[in-house]
DNA sequence: GAAGAGCTATTTTTT
DNA sequence: ATAGCTCTTC
């Protein structure tokens, strides 16, 4: 496509967002304003300028936003070229330079990331080893403060020389902390670790102590550009400054309205600051919304009219005006659950919509639960984005722990995994004494490990628990002599194997312990596949290392692993953002709920609920339904419910609020009959509107008999939870790597339906349907 | 050192 | 309600 093409695309704010190559320039997009559009068309209007992939650098908030962009580059400019851009988020860009920069600063280039978990658990040993009041002292939170102090660049040294912070924490009754903080940084150091702060602040290090690097990076990223700018943090925001100041050719797009990240150290002040800094910036605003209906935003825009802080702005839309915002009140979230079920039931059925159409946000992943029992009782597909996400399953973690110490043996928190897992007779009081030895010694667990004969009688570790740890240091250095020879996959399997870590988990015999077992399969599937992409792109690296850097930056909603498509969407509202669905319901509506009740004290965080609302909203193409019950269980209680102030600040002009008859509501059905009437013929009636909004292209609607009916139809004997399973027996199906094959047999229900299938080539297997990429044939 | 029973915190959002 | 954690007992 050529240059006057790609610019013919766009409208007039647009179009001067991505002509305007050069200085620093600042997009200030509203929802739906089409920013990812620019940001691509940007960049692949530098590339056909002449600039090199290589010297432009694009920042995302997630790696999926990355890959989707790169995607969209390559059909302009070609795969070939559009793989060397540097795109992705800030951590997996600065991990990869760290790779080759670490050791600058003393740490192997084949350094782990610690995820949140690991963090935190360190953090609890460091606090447990000082004896000091786990009660008092709470790992997460001493972490929630570790990681705000790096975030600002305040590292244990720095932590000294600020009196008032060492003053709040003595008076917060946390007078260690600054020890914590030190002892939690050393012991990353000596285990060759860096946890997600640490991508960044050591990124801004090296970039300050070594001008040379920082020139060398300086000179690389001729052209930078930043997505969701004002969700970055002041380390990031650093970064960018630092990196850019040499060309300012530096491009950040944000929406001050959807800052939604300040609990995790975004800094808003960053993109309203932003002209102050580069006092040559140019401003661009893109205020035309192409995404929703009249009615959605002017209700979103008379929400965030209510905040104080923020850039003026008027984001308007030429669609047609659609139906209202719909409010409704139910009695419990069992009632909510079915009003949304059946609402969506009824729109798919009788509109022959996708059930890819529509998205259930809610404030807290807890909220799910109801949503997924009154999916599954009706059959309707559903996908569940957040959460505790595949990678933070236990046995997927014990086998990582074991990958991660053949990469890196010093990995404290891998090690202390597993030291013991498979029971080896190694426990808790050995691992203590091993724990004083290295702190003493300033050494890694698997150096003590490694040389146990020798620190272990002074230790006071009998000979037989020596022997144990001595076979379990040199298991460990055996995997890590196969990395030399073996790819990721096969050092994989083998460690799967012989570590004892299958065996454990195929002698439980329960359901659970039987998908713990295909979870583990599925891990090795996809190294498997990693590795097979990796050898395909030429020159790509498909060692374990890289393998272990991607799964630890995957974000909630990266890990897709699952083809089938045609689902509803259940996810928090922050995962929400920078997504669009034609149908929207906005959940928990209630106050302590939504605003949470931790963001009820102040004026900012509640300006950031605000936000979050305003993002929530403008999701929504064509309707926006706003649910609140008027009874919820938390904590296994019953509290009641109050409608959200957010409801109230909603413009009455844009929203339909039908006060039920309240005898409708009373009487503990399972759902609200009345109200599934009520909802059907609302929707019938809806249907009949020739005002209807038909603008935007649903995803085309499944041909009948064809893809619809394996997505949706589910096994004709309704059985109560049971789960939708795309399959019925004898059918044939294809697997990306097995070929094709015929359905034997389907197995258990739910999430955990499994399939046993003759592949033409592959032989029988089992295989748990959630996971297997399977593609039905017709 | 391991296994089982009871206990308790969890619910704000996440790279 | 539940899962992970701690404590107790063998």
């Amino acid at each position: 496509m050529h240059v006057s093409t790609i610019l013919d695309q766009l409208n007039e704010s647009q179009r001067q967002a991505v002509e305007n190559t050069e200085g620093p320039v600042m997009v200030i997009a509203g929802a739906g304003s089409g920013k990812t559009r620019v940001l691509t068309f940007r960049i692949a209007y530098l590339m056909q300028k002449g600039v090199d992939p290589f010297n432009i650098l694009s920042l995302t908030f997630t790696n999926k936003a990355a890959k989707e962009m790169k995607d969209r580059i390559s059909r302009f400019v070609g795969h070939q070229e559009a793989k060397n851009l540097w795109m992705g988020t800030f951590h997996s860009v600065f991990a990869r330079i760290l790779r080759v920069e670490a050791p600058l600063l003393g740490y192997p280039t084949n350094f782990t990331i610690y995820d949140a978990d690991d963090s935190v658990k360190l953090v609890g040993n460091v606090i447990k080893e000082m004896q000091l009041d786990k009660e008092i002292y709470k790992a997460k939170q001493i972490f929630g403060r570790i990681s705000s102090l790096k975030n600002n660049l305040i590292t244990p040294k720095g932590y000294q020389k600020f009196p008032e912070l060492i003053e709040a924490d003595h008076a917060a009754k946390i007078p260690m902390f600054g020890d914590i903080y030190k002892q939690y940084t050393d012991r990353c150091f000596r285990s060759g670790a860096m946890d997600f702060d640490d991508l960044l602040l050591k990124t801004n290090e090296i970039l300050t102590r070594f001008p040379e690097v920082l020139a060398k990076y300086q000179n690389r990223f001729k052209y930078i550009l930043v997505d969701e700018y004002q969700d970055t943090n002041h380390s990031q925001y650093l970064i960018v400054k630092s990196l850019a100041s040499r060309f300012e050719n530096l491009c950040v797009v944000g929406d001050d309205a959807q800052s939604i990240y300040a609990f995790r150290g975004a800094n808003i002040r960053n993109i309203l600051n932003f002209q102050s800094d580069y006092p040559s910036a140019k401003m661009f605003k893109l205020e035309q919304n192409y995404r929703s209906t009249k009615n959605i935003v002017n209700a979103a825009n008379s929400i965030i009219k209510k905040n104080k802080e923020q850039l003026q702005k008027d984001v308007w839309t030429a669609n047609p005006s659609g139906d209202k915002v719909q409010i409704r009140k139910l009695v419990s979230e069992t009632d909510e659950a079915n009003f949304v079920a059946q609402t969506v039931f009824d729109a798919q059925a009788n509109q022959n919509l996708p059930f890819s159409d529509f998205a259930v946000l809610y404030r807290t992943n807890a909220q799910s639960r109801a949503f997924e029992d009154a999916f599954r009782r009706r059959n309707m597909p559903y996908r569940i984005f957040g959460g505790l996400s595949f990678y933070q399953r236990k046995e997927i973690k014990d086998l990582l722990a074991y990958v991660r110490l053949a990469v890196n043996p010093n990995d404290e928190e891998a090690f202390r995994r597993v030291i013991n897992y498979p029971i080896r007779g190694i426990g808790q009081t050995t691992i203590d004494k091993l724990t004083i030895l290295a702190n003493t010694e300033q050494k890694s667990l698997a150096e003590i490990a490694s040389q146990i004969y020798f620190y272990g009688n002074a230790a006071g570790i009998q000979k037989g628990t020596q022997q144990k740890i001595e076979e379990f240091a040199t298991r460990i250095q055996s995997y890590q002599a196969l990395l030399q020879q073996q790819d990721a996959f096969e050092v994989a399997t083998y460690i799967a194997k012989t570590s004892g870590l299958l065996t454990e988990l195929s002698a439980d015999k329960t359901p659970e312990g039987i998908s713990r077992y295909e979870n583990i399969q599925e891990l090795l599937n996809g190294i498997q596949e990693f590795v097979e992409s990796a050898k395909q792109e030429d020159g790509a690296d498909a060692s374990l290392a890289t393998y272990l850097q991607d799964v630890a930056l995957v974000s909630s909603t990266d890990d897709s692993n699952d083809p089938d498509t045609n689902k509803i969407s259940l996810m928090t509202i922050h995962l929400a953002k920078g997504l669009e669905f034609p149908y929207v319901f906005v959940v928990g509506m209630e106050e302590g709920l939504f605003p949470s009740m931790m963001s009820m004290g102040s004026r900012s965080d509640l300006e950031e609920e605000r936000r979050l609302f305003y993002v929530a909203l403008t999701r929504a193409e064509r309707m926006a339904y706003l649910t609140y019950a008027l009874v919820r269980h938390r904590w296994g209680k019953v509290v009641d419910g109050e409608p959200s102030r957010f409801l109230d600040e909603l413009d009455d002009a844009f929203v339909n609020f039908p006060e039920p008859e309240a005898s409708a509501f009373f009487g503990d059905l399972p759902f609200n009959q009345q109200a599934h009437q009520e909802a059907r013929q609302r929707w019938r009636a809806e249907n009949a509107n020739p005002n209807r909004f038909q603008n935007s292209k649903p995803s085309s609607p499944p041909p009948p008999g064809n893809l619809k009916k394996i997505e949706s139809s589910g096994n004709s004997n309704v059985d109560s939870g049971q789960f939708a399973t795309a399959l019925t027996e004898g059918q044939r199906v294809v697997h990306e790597r097995f070929g094709s094959g015929a359905v034997v047999k389907l197995e258990g229900s739910g999430p955990d339906t499994k399939a046993v299938i003759m592949f033409d080539n592959a032989g029988e297997k089992k295989l748990l349907l959630k996971f297997a990429k399977l593609k039905v044939l017709t």
